[in-house]
Formats: C-alpha cells, structure tokens, sequence
RNA sequence: GGCCCCAUAGUUCAACGGAUAGAAUGAGCGUUUCCUAAACGCUAGAUCCAAGUUCGAUUCUUGGUGGGGCUACCA
C-alpha cells in the first residue's frame, strides 16, 4: 500500500468513526498540495458537508485530528477553508525514496499481458516526409513507448500508402521528363527525387488546364480532360492491370523512395516492427462486405452498391462497396484491420491519423464494433490536429511545405553554431560534437512538437522552435548534464552515495521534499500519458522537474557540505533524477546527454 | 445547411469540477570567490459572450460569436 492509499484508507475510517458514514474508497481522493500552501496531500470536504452537518473547518479539523493520531505517515495537519493540508513527516519521505533507489525498474510498470498495436507514420511514396509527419512520427513513437513503458507488448507498424493516382503522377512526369535520371546521377535523395516529379507533374497539368481554358473548356472540364491527368488515370489502370512495363517503373520509383525514408526514420529515431502496404491490402475487406451483408450490419441499394447505415450512432449512411463492385477507401480499412488482427491477436489497435480523418475512423471503428470484432473496443483514432506556420497553413502547391530533412538539418546546425557560440564544447572530439548537436538539434524538435496536447492544432514558428531556452527540449537535455557532472565530482571527491544509510537522514529541505514528491509520481504519469496517449503529459512533467531541480541546484552546497550522510544523499537525490529525466525523455525518443 | 474539434497573459502553451487560473517567452530590475549562467530570484500581464447545473465552473449543459476540419460510388 502506497502512502496516498493508506492515507485514504485513514480517512475512510475517519469518517466511520466521527460520522458514523459509510464512503467507498473511490469517493475519496487526495489532491497534490498546491506549493503556496503547507503540506504535500490536500483533501477537499467541500463535498462532505451534508454527511458532517458542520462548517467545512470543523469537518476538516476533525479529520485530520484523527489521521494524525491514526496515520502514520501523517505528521501534521492544516486547514483552509474547506481544504485539508496533510503533512507528511521525514521519514515518510525517506522510505519512499529508499523504495525508489532501490527499483531497478523505475518508470516500467509490471506486463499487463495485453499486446497493442501502434500504426503510425503512412505516408505516400510519391513524396518526401514534411513537418505534419514528423508531429505523426514522433507522437506515435512516443505513444508506443509510453505503452510500453505501461507494461504493454507493443508492435509498431507503418501502412505504406505506395499506389494509387497520386504515384502515377510522379512516375507519368519521371516518363515525360525523367530522362533516366536517378538519385545517384541527380544527388538527391529518392524520395526528394520523387517528389520533384510530382511537383513537375503538377506545373504541367497546371498548364494545360490553362491551355483548356483559354481553348474555350469550363475550369471542371479542363480539370478532366487534360492530357497528362488522362495519363495518369490510364498508367493508375495498366497498374491494376498488372502491365509489366508500368509495374517496373513503379517498383523502380517506390525503391527510391523507401532508402530515402529510411535514412529519415533513422535520422528521427523512430522505427517499426512491421510494415504494410497498400498494394497488398486494397482489395482486401470485399468478404467482410459480404460478412456484413449475410449479418445485417449492411444492405444493398438498388444499384447493387453496399452500405452501412449509421444514423441509429449520430452519423449517416456510409458507403463500404461500389455499386460496380469496386473497394472504397474503408473497405480496404475493415480489411486491413482483420489483417492487423490475424497477424498479431492484438487487443488494441491506435491508429496515429491526423483529425481530418475523425469522422473516417468513427465510421471504420462502429462497424468493427458491429461486426463484434474481438478488438472492436480497443480500437483508438490518436486524433492529431494540424501544424500551422506563421505564415498560415502549409500547402504543398504554393511551396509553404517544411521539409523533414532540410528541418532536421537546420535545427543541428543552430545547436551547432549555439553550442560554439557558448563555448561549451571544450574537450569533445569532432565525433562527440556532432553526436551532442545531432542530439540537441533532434531534441528540440521533438519536444517542440511533442509537449502540445496532441488533439490542439498547432503553430510552429522555425525561430521559437530552435531556441534553446524556457520549456524546450535543450533545457531539460542541459539538466540532465549538470547532474552528470555533479555525479562525475562526487565519484571523483569519493563520495559513495549507493552505500547511503538512510535512517542517518534527519533534516530535509523543502527544495529535497518538493523533489522526492516529484519522483514519486512519475509511474503515475507515465500511466496517465499511456491512457490519454498523450507525451505532452509527460513533457510538462519532466520540464517541472528539471525546473525543481535546477532550483535545488542554485544553492546546492554539495561540496561545501561536511555531513557526509546529507551529501551522499543529495548525491543519491541528484542521480535519481538524473535516471527520471533520461528515462522520460527516452520515452519522448529524446536522448539526453551527460556533457554539454 | 448538417456533424466534429478548438478558443486562456503581447506571444506559445498548462490547469482529475476545487484554494489567489500556472509556466515559458518577450519587457524591466537583480544574482556568478563554488559544483555547467543554456541557470536562479523579483516586478507587470489572461479564462470569447450570455444563461444554466453546483457549496464551488477555464473545465459540465444550452444558445451565440470567431477559427479550423469533415460532409465524394476520392484516398
């Protein structure tokens, strides 16, 4: 039983007993002390006043008169207004961080035996990666870790959107203007490769509209007759068809674009278990139509096209197959989500999907529920909203599109010319120095994108974002490498803080109280990220405790202090926090660095 | 038109229905004989509007206003 249990397990007797009222465990529950006030747990009466018939003074006095008397953790007691301040004595505090230096799994709760599936990243082959997937790649990296972390077995999983109409314009361009060109004899990367032609793909159809229409054609008739447009849908037909020489060319572009994200990934830090693609998915999900049909979940219109009627949930009619038989966009989801299911027997599944597609996913997961999938209910739409610049929203047409890869760059070389500019890199070597801007440059951009609630759109102002100052990523990277050095001087001065006698600690300060409260809810916040899915819970608190211990660190006077027992203690406290800090931001795929 | 999401200091973000709405940044003023000043301290500044539920509402409900998204036999 932990202390906050205990604690409401005291109350519940209080109550018994000076009441003479029956509350259940879950009515009750304590609140962290806000730090203006005395004391470390505050429980509110306010909603225990009919059961008292008394002043919310009183009812607050006589409790915590009896769980200072009964519970012993609870040293002392103050009152204001309805709000019950409980103080908790040294020794408590010490026990509970003997318990937490002694946890060689600190931050990894027990398995649950549930395994859970992480679908994140999908992007499209015909271009590469821009700063709305790098929002997606690091919040699912980071979700599937706080899971993890939460006792899950997770498998990560990226679903290749590598066909469809959108690919036959980059690779009817590369035909038209392509000239053999390769990302060795051009120098760029495949996927940046790809994407040109797309761009081109885009000028020319652009220009042909234009033609239409100064020819005499309407904007929408021109839209669909354009020559090139008529390519594409012809060569996106030729594929489908199987043809050999479409087919190469396909498999020849989409080579390209794969070693191009795979240096990206790399570069983010982020990986998968298990990759799908939709060339071998779209056709699948025609026999769960039919399922459906023979259960009742769908029907059939006169025209023989097949669908899902929602209205009974809030939503409409959907369409799930074309009156010709044809798959529509969630047909391939249903059966994509069976497949996910046959692969692995997940119980889980979240799919990391910008909040464009919330009405999409609402659909896709009430029919799973219908159909009595068994993973029905763990299905989950990690709804992201969009990133904006200052500028306005990016469009890809008008060029306003951040690259991944040119932003990567640009945050490393700002860590590098800042870094410089400090002088901090006295004694690194040239290997050491780009793998601390590399961590930096990264560091910064995922806590960036990361420490905002994931549902609320977003700006990203480039400036803000590569500042190394306030609630950033290079912040908390730095505290973490002012306690390494102070760990690296105490092993240097001698101090043997493993073999600290805890009991010989007698006087806490509050700035070590404030701290070891800190630590002790981090598994607490690591399950709450796990439930709402959310690494911005996690990132305000690892910035709160590097805030809190950089206070702790100004007038630490670790080395001026003769009480060997109270410096190895603060040298045991410093390196707690340190493992808190590189644990928690693992989870944010952040590394944290012992010098800088 | 219908449905969904969002609205908090100048700005970017926080706040299980709880106390005087927190941080960061920007502005101003301070702090370095010593462990990393990429730090620390102090000062000024906000809940879109209107009702309702409640002992108590930024949070829940309803109605407005503003911003975004979805509303294809596209993916």
């Amino acid at each position: 039983m932990n202390i906050q249990e205990s604690i409401i397990a005291g109350i519940q007797l209080a109550f018994q007993n000076i009441f003479n009222a029956d509350l259940s465990l879950d009515q009750l529950a304590l609140a962290p002390t806000r730090k203006e006030f005395e004391g470390t747990y505050t429980f509110v009466v306010f909603p225990f006043l009919k059961i008292s018939q008394t002043t919310p003074e009183n009812t607050a006095n006589q409790l915590g008169a009896y769980l200072k008397d009964n519970v012993a953790e609870v040293a002392g007691f103050n009152v204001v207004k309805g709000f019950l301040n409980l103080e908790l004595n040294n020794q408590i505090w010490l026990g509970v961080f003997q318990q937490l230096f002694d946890n060689e799994n600190f931050g990894q709760l027990p398995a649950n035996g549930q395994k859970v599936m992480v679908e994140y990243s999908s992007p499209n082959t015909n271009k590469p990666l821009h700063l709305g997937h790098l929002r997606n790649n690091f919040l699912g990296y980071s979700v599937a870790e706080i899971l993890k972390a939460n006792g899950y077995e997770v498998i990560k999983s990226n679903l290749v959107n590598d066909r469809g109409i959108h690919i036959c314009k980059s690779m009817v361009a590369y035909q038209h203007f392509g000239n053999s060109e390769t990302p060795e004899s051009s120098g760029l990367k495949g996927d940046h490769l790809a994407g040109k032609y797309y761009v081109l793909f885009d000028q020319e159809y652009k220009k042909q509209i234009a033609m239409l229409i100064a020819s005499g054609q309407s904007e929408d008739e021109a839209k669909k007759t354009a020559p090139i447009i008529l390519e594409a849908q012809e060569m996106l037909r030729q594929w489908e068809a199987n043809d050999e020489e479409v087919v190469s060319l396909w498999k020849r572009m989409n080579e390209w674009v794969y070693a191009g994200f795979e240096s990206t990934y790399e570069r983010m830090g982020v990986d998968f278990d298990k990759f799908y693609y939709e060339s071998d998915t779209y056709l699948l999900g025609k026999d769960i139509v039919e399922e459906g049909l023979s259960k009742g979940v769908f029907f059939k219109k006169e025209n023989g096209s097949v669908w899902v009627d929602l209205t009974a949930e809030g939503l409409d009619e959907k369409l799930v197959l074309r009156g010709d038989g044809t798959s529509v966009y969630i047909t391939q989801d249903m059966g994509t989500a069976d497949l996910k299911y046959e692969d692995f027997k997940i119980d889980k599944s979240v799919y990391v999907v910008g909040n464009e597609q919330d009405y999409h996913f609402d659909v896709l997961y009430k029919i799973m529920r219908k159909l009595g999938r068994p993973y029905g209910d763990g299905l989950y739409h990690l709804s992201y909203g969009m990133v904006d610049l200052p500028s306005g929203k990016m469009k890809s047409r008008e060029g306003t599109v951040v690259d991944a890869d040119e932003l990567m760059q640009e945050m490393v070389d700002t860590a590098e010319s800042h870094t410089k500019e400090l002088g901090k890199i006295e004694g690194f070597n040239p290997e050491q120095a780009a793998e601390l801007y590399e961590m930096l440059g990264l560091g910064a951009l995922k806590y960036f994108l990361l420490k905002v609630d994931p549902k609320k759109r977003m700006l990203f102002n480039p400036k803000e974002s590569i500042e190394f100052q306030g609630n950033t990523g290079p912040f908390i990277q730095y505290s973490h490498a002012r306690i390494a050095s102070i760990l690296r001087k105490a092993s240097m001065i001698g101090v043997d803080y493993h073999a600290v006698d805890f009991s010989k600690v007698t006087k806490l300060e509050d700035s070590e109280a404030a701290l070891i409260f800190i630590l002790n809810d981090f598994e607490k916040k690591i399950e709450l990220a796990g439930q709402e899915y959310s690494p911005s819970v996690l990132a305000q608190y690892l910035f709160d405790l590097s805030k809190e211990y950089n206070r702790f660190y100004a007038d630490l006077p670790i080395f001026l202090e003769n009480d060997e027992v109270i410096l190895a203690f603060r040298v045991a406290l410093s390196d707690l926090t340190a493992k808190t800090i590189k644990k928690g931001m693992s989870l944010l795929g952040i590394n944290v660095p012992d010098r800088m």
